[in-house]
DNA sequence: CATGAATGAGAGTTCATTCAT
DNA sequence: GATGAATGAACTCTCATTCAT
């Protein structure tokens, strides 16, 4: 925006500088899936990232900076993993969408990360804090356009219920996170390890519903 | 000796023991909830009770055991919550859990607590913790029995399918507390502030699903 | 010396009173020579007495009073024990002083308590703190005072050296309760446990000296 | 790499560790002394240190290891004194060991921190406590060790009793470090300033003992 | 630009003392 | 007089942040 180049120069220095944030991302990442936001000291993260602490004050300004930008990292990545599980795939959208579960469970415990992230940004009082959330929350909606856009066109196709697709897509997307990488995790109630059958589980539920003498074709809504 | 009852004795002293112990945790209920678990003082919790800081010692050995016995306490009305929701109350399945949610969502921000728990667990790190998460986990177990128990008699019955009925009350509780409560939530990316909208999504999305020509009958789970 | 009756009237109250005081200083002596003053906590001395917490405080003005009344106390028993154990035992003075050091040994533990006395001394702060140590220095001037007096005696025979006796009174005392007492003790780093082998180490070393040639009679001191 | 002689390397870095350490404790030292362990709080030691609070702690875990830390410099202290002060003086034992008293006298208050050690270590509750106590144990040995090993010698001269002089030795150093050093002292009930009077009061007592007919030469012990 | 020693505000927790019952 | 729940000042220790090197 600033500059009109599309990509100005990615000069030596800049690169090497991206490459220091993200290797210092890295280390954080690992030590709050590892203990928790608040229960990381900056030393374990200098430490993990083999850099001095002053140093991580040259790439964030703040404890919670960190934070919030591995947030929006892994929305971002959220947005690619879901193009490429979905819209790259090819299948049926009942096929795309049993790819997406498993592609999300395979991520295994990298997306407990989910948790910790929805879990800690409670802790998070900077200044600002409001602006940050809405564009976290902007993040989410880009992953869950994904789905969405193949929601809307199986609607228009008439193979699915006629409902806000944006709001399901939401739905199913919790549904995998929530109770699919869930049930992979030791202290959850219910563990279930095998990715086809929590598969499974959430596309049938999600597409065909529990009951056996469903209404379809009587939509109101 | 002062009782002929088999209920032990709520003697004047247990009962006023009992009502403060309840009035603390109340205060740290509504601290933890303004400002999450980690970010509110023992100060802040005293001056909110209306206690002095050390009193609350007298009840409570420490931060975590506040926490913990929020948690259990917040587990332990989910279970009646949900007997009062499904059991006691008259109509068919689709209606029960019909009313299940719209009871959950009632409750609104007092259950926004209940993401507070999940997420400050992490926080937790006191002695002897594995074992209070597996009670804990139990107690989520409880809540589901509610539901699960009405699923079974469904399957028996033959009206819905034969699935692990456990499993689907955990899934389909998990969507009311996470999409239900989160979509009525201002920092959520959606918001629907309509009650019957909200469990009419649920509820036909769990019934009926989102296929229009869905596949009863070849059920091979 | 403030009332003119010898012995006033000791009402049955005052009895009682006194009889309390005893009982609960007997409760401090035990907690204080388990863990020492400073890790004592007046809850556990009211356990122990079987009183109220606030009882105590009938009693004593606070914390460091007890400490201090128990160190008159012992103080006062140490002069009565000097005196049964020097005085109203019949022999020569070596075997006086040698029953002495055997007395003071067989108080063992009990005796320890003279160094938890001496050591948490540096922890009192009281107001009028010098007036107590004043005075407490003086209850030891009168332990000090009876083996004094016998060796004043041994000196007017001419049997001992004709120096200050109750300099050598205070010596000979500190090492009958710093070497005798401590070598019974395990943390000490030389453990004796047989009290004639004691005994005979300070008296023949008090007495004889470690010289195989002494130079009696060219004393100037 | 960095350096060639045996003597690892006392980096410029490594000394100024050093010397920061020695400072703080110099600054606990001097409180302990003042107000005792007890008493002294970090805020005062920081203070007297001229050092921030937390500074303290990159150089000593806990309150409890500074104390640790200036017991065992005092007591590596005292063997490096009483090597100097017996070893390495010229004389007969009588005259060393008058030098070794007159030499711990010196040192006065200084050394008045051997009470407030000795006294505090009733407060100590660290985890691995014993271990410690044991080292300082074996510390205080070597103290002895010095004294003893001249004992000895005089022994196999025929010079003085065949006792064991260990024993005897440590019965000595709490002569003078009991009696010497407290005699000096204000608090204590008798106050001696002339340091020579006290030595001789010392020496005269160890090696010819208080009798004038002593029995020599009939040691049965 | 990298570093890590220094910092001190702020946290949870303890406990001697008070005082209403 | 006896009680023990209530109290809050005071404590030790932590750790995000700064800044001289």
């Amino acid at each position: 925006m600033e500059e009109v180049e599309s990509t100005p120069k990615p000069s030596r220095k800049e690169l090497e500088k991206l490459q220091r944030k993200r290797e210092i991302l890295n280390a954080a990442k690992a030590c709050f899936l590892e203990k928790g936001y608040q229960n990381t000291t900056l030393d374990e993260i200098a430490q993990r990232a083999e850099f001095g602490k002053g140093t991580i004050y040259n790439y964030f300004e703040s404890k919670e900076e960190l934070l919030l930008g591995l947030i929006e990292q892994f929305m971002k990545d959220g947005v690619v993993i879901a193009e490429e599980a979905i819209l790259h795939f090819p299948g049926t959208a009942r096929e795309k969408l049993t790819n997406y579960v498993k592609t999300v469970l395979k991520m295994g415990t990298e997306h407990e990360h989910f948790h910790m992230v929805i879990s800690e940004i409670h802790s998070l009082r900077t200044q600002g804090f409001e602006d940050r959330m809405k564009s976290i929350g902007k993040l989410f909606e880009d992953i869950w356009k994904v789905p969405a856009r193949l929601l809307q066109e199986e609607i228009d196709a008439g193979r699915i219920k006629p409902k806000n697709p944006f709001y399901m897509a939401c739905m199913f997307d919790m549904m995998v996170r929530v109770f699919g990488v869930g049930t992979q995790q030791d202290k959850f109630p219910i563990k279930i390890s095998d990715h086809d059958e929590i598969a499974d589980l959430i596309i049938t539920t999600f597409f065909d519903g529990m009951s056996i003498h469903s209404y379809e074709g009587q939509y109101n809504g």
